[in-house]
DNA sequence: CATGAATGAGTATTCATTCAT
DNA sequence: AATGAATGAATACTCATTCAT
């Protein structure tokens, strides 16, 4: 580490070095385009601005992305590997499909509320994005979904969930979540992230969990 | 209709030529917008276009609308003007409140249905719009959801319903109306409106009235 | 005059009604036109503006036009009779050409004050004007200019004025009453027609009578 | 200029390079909208024809206005900036009213020949102009004006030149200059500028100049 | 004759992207 | 690698003119 690398240098360390400049830059441009993009939206966004906001030439932008559009991709990809490593990770190791859900959701609506110009865009800029940025991210919904559906089905067949659709249901939760970005200029006013999930939770406890169970899950249910 | 109408002409009848025709021209102009809109979004809709579509000329247009946007507003006017004929009217001397509400969804739910396009167009265009147009929205959201609270709130006074926050729940079925529009892509390969009616009226049944009701509202509840 | 025509009319007469009616309309239009033209420019003046301003249909007025510009050509060529008229009719019968250059300049004076719009249009509008019009502009000035010039070149021969060239002095002149619409912002101030008249002839006389006629003028020169 | 720049550059260096190309830039726009104004006017001017005039893009001519008028700004801005520059430069060190007179209105004269298309604009497109654009300009003739009734009243006081209204007679020499620009269709025919202002200077002199005080201008006077 | 709704060619302005330095 | 001046295709909106009623 600490000896000469000679002339040529150390080609493991360059790329390293590269590798982490990228990373930086890339980080810089994120976060100004999710600044911008939750202010103006994706067509009133300069890439002038974003410059500008990032502290960088436009030329430098071109460099770390090939068109305006990825930097959307760039945003809304973050927010999906974000549900991808958050939510798995919540429902890992909990054997009640109940206590299982109930942890997936309330995962899943922390992500909401910490990305929340993210999880905003897949819905406002789908139109500016290409076919394939679409239904890459249609992809990873279904994806999301599933985590949810399969939870459900698992509890449907044991018995502590009421005999529902399963594909319904986790769209519904998943809307549920998301729906803490699509009206949080109504919902703020009322609630923070944790009552609101504890609210809708409640809900979702008593429209599921069989009635001989509900005493079970008392902890999940808001009493007004 | 049958009297003369002397030199000057009939004054009133011009009136209401002219409504007549500024009526069809709207509509005109509506149907084609909304068409180009569902395929292209707002910005890539072009005036040129939409004058093409309409059978109409690029002037034409402008003499019926100021600005680009104010096609927008034509659209998203359309759907509101049709969630306040059609809520209100199908919740109408309905007394008992579970049956109120379920009638108040499935209405909306059928208003979404047929006006999918301007239901997207809240959440995909509303950075396209101003400010005004933007929180006139807002404004007359809330006022649908106002139909829905009034009615929770009754029904938690009666004891129809379990005691649930009227605000989130209200938002919540406003928002799962919405989303027949916005999942449509995903829903529509497993239900038709009715059917994915009945599955939330389901849900929102078991979660919302009092266990010792339940029995009195199978007929809204799926049974898979 | 008074019988009945019988049914075909008294052809004469209905051409007599018809030559009154365009009359009417375009003196209509021309007073539209002047009050527009002086606010808002040739560009800026819009048709649909002048019909309403003229109290007629945008259709009316292209019955007695062909095009926007002759509408221009109409205001100049109102100004335009003024000067044929009035500047030799002052000038007419005066023998001394000191006192007839002074009448034909007052006169010019006064229907420059009396048609300020138009004597402007001239210098503002003339790049909006097709080439044939122009050039009928700059036929009738050197016209005008004749009058002047023609006095000059007599008034030096019989040795009542110095020794100067006709068509600088001449258009000089001109360009002197012309400046009273030109400079009517600055000079209105101070003086009105009359006195700035005066004023310039004055200067005039002084500039051009031999000294030592120049006493029997006194009555042109102001002595301030 | 010899020593090291350093890592960062020489900033002040950048910001005269800078500075230079902003120079140049405007320079080329000037020169070809000052060609295209006087061919077409500023309404027929097309921004595309005048960036292929002016050999550079379309989007090069925003980067250095803001809007078309901007451009009008420009060239009236020119001829303007010299006016203030070389009629006070004349006039300066001249003790003699007559002569300082005469020198000021040659350098006006010889400004307005230099820049014919400028000085012209004043007249044709201030319509064309903001209110701020045109009320700058008057403002700007007042002052020019200014430095002719000082002369004026100077002369006057000393008994040089015979009583007259120095505002009258200043806006009159300001408007004899102008035009050499407004009739040069009919003055380049008979004269070259020298010529023209002489012949003026001529009228101006014996106009002006108490009798006494006459011969010794004779310098000044034409004789044809 | 009068009307005024319809037309559509014409144009200033924007902004993502490039590339010489 | 970074810069930012230059590019020019793209597009909303205007308004003189027409013509069916």
């Amino acid at each position: 580490m600490t000896q000469s690398d000679g002339p040529i240098g150390n080609l493991e360390g360059m790329e390293a070095v590269r590798a982490a400049r990228i990373e930086w830059r890339l980080g810089q441009i994120l976060s100004a385009a999710t600044k911008l993009l939750s202010e103006q939206g994706f067509q009133k966004m300069l890439i002038t601005d974003l410059a500008r906001e990032a502290g960088v030439s436009v030329g430098t932008i071109y460099q770390y992305v090939n068109t305006k559009e990825d930097i959307l991709l760039l945003v809304v990809n973050d927010i999906i590997e974000s549900y991808r490593r958050e939510v798995p990770a919540a429902m890992e190791g909990i054997e009640d499909p109940v206590e299982r859900l109930a942890a997936g959701f309330s995962a899943y609506c922390l992500v909401v509320d910490s990305h929340r110009t993210g999880a905003l865009l897949a819905y406002q800029e789908s139109k500016s994005m290409s076919r394939v940025g679409r239904e890459r991210l249609m992809q990873l919904e279904v994806e999301t979904n599933s985590y949810f559906s399969d939870c459900i089905r698992d509890g449907v067949r044991t018995g502590k969930f009421v005999p529902v659709d399963p594909a319904v249901v986790s769209a519904t939760l998943t809307m549920m979540a998301h729906m803490w970005a699509l009206k949080h200029w109504y919902l703020s006013a009322m609630f923070d992230v944790n009552s609101y999930t504890r609210n809708q939770l409640s809900l979702i406890t008593k429209a599921l969990v069989a009635v001989e169970f509900q005493n079970g899950y008392a902890h999940l249910v808001d009493h007004i």
